[in-house]
DNA sequence: CCGCTTTAGTTTAGGTTTAAAGCAAAAAGG
DNA sequence: CCTTTTTGCTTTAAACCTAAACTAAAGCGG
């Protein structure tokens, strides 16, 4: 078992030939294919979206709400488009959206009432998924994936 | 070290508390910053994009060329999704389309000449910017890091 | 005060994505 | 053969997403 006998490689230019091209292509599919599985599970028992999903969780986390601008660095997308999700959430009476005092162009964002209510119900069903897909994945190497992964994001949060 | 002491979870109903739940928000972390860098790459230096470049990728792999079908299933998208993107890779003169002998419904898409070659040029920059991240983990921790995602992988495409 | 720059958000144009509806070729079953 | 169903793909509607242009409020320097 030398350090090069993994499967193929050898002189072929490309064709996933690295350690870490196969590694990023796995880490890939992993994300994708279970995004596919909660986008649909929301979608079909819920009618809602994993984007505003997402938007709920970031605000349950901070009771007293969050700007625009710090939602959008939350949740690592652009600026733009936490504002049409926001929209959509407020016209679903779920948040609401409050100048801020201390600055006149911005907007304070938090979950109403039913928001909050909403949100636990949705988290319920996300942590099920999610306890069910990894219900056979021994916890030892579940700790070791968390540990390599939260390795793999401080190198990729580095020299952004 | 008992089975339960963490950091946190105990009684609080939500906040990412179990290890499988922030495990795979730590998955979705890595793999949304680490597309975000490739597309922008994509973009600045080569003025494509990363789903453009996955569709050279899959065909490149195969000199005969795919199916539409094909090509859908091995890029986990929509079939309807990869239609427009080869239709901007055939404008662009990368791919070609002829009508499947066998089946005149399907059409079998393969990369021109100008296609394979760009595709060299593109896959090169690629491999390189995913080189560049990975020069600091060590190559033993990267295996095992392959090794667990490759489980992952496979409970996750278990009982879809 | 008054310009200049910076900052917070929205809007816009364009690309990606899906599910669902539609279309046409193929296959199946009389 | 001819009808029905299935299959491969495209189109459409709607959501998501980004970068870039824009608006407006703050902040800063005179």
């Amino acid at each position: 078992m030398t350090a090069d006998s993994e499967t193929s490689d050898e002189r072929s230019p490309i064709g996933a030939g690295s350690t870490e091209l196969r590694m990023w292509v796995r880490l890939l599919g992993c994300a994708k294919i279970g995004e596919k599985r909660l986008r649909r599970n929301f979608e079909e028992q819920f009618d809602t979206t994993l984007p505003r999903f997402d938007v709920m969780a970031a605000l349950y986390r901070v009771p007293g709400g969050l700007s625009m601008g710090a939602l959008s660095r939350a949740l690592l997308v652009s600026n733009g488009n936490v504002t049409s999700i926001v929209r959509q959430l407020q016209v679903q009476g779920l948040v609401q959206s409050a100048v801020d005092p201390q600055d006149a162009r911005s907007a304070i964002v938090s979950l109403t009432k039913a928001g909050r209510a909403r949100f636990l119900t949705l988290a319920e069903a996300h942590h099920q998924w999610i306890a069910d897909v990894f219900r056979d994945f021994p916890p030892e190497r579940m700790a070791t994936l968390l540990e390599l992964l939260t390795d793999l994001r401080s190198l990729l949060s580095k020299e952004n």
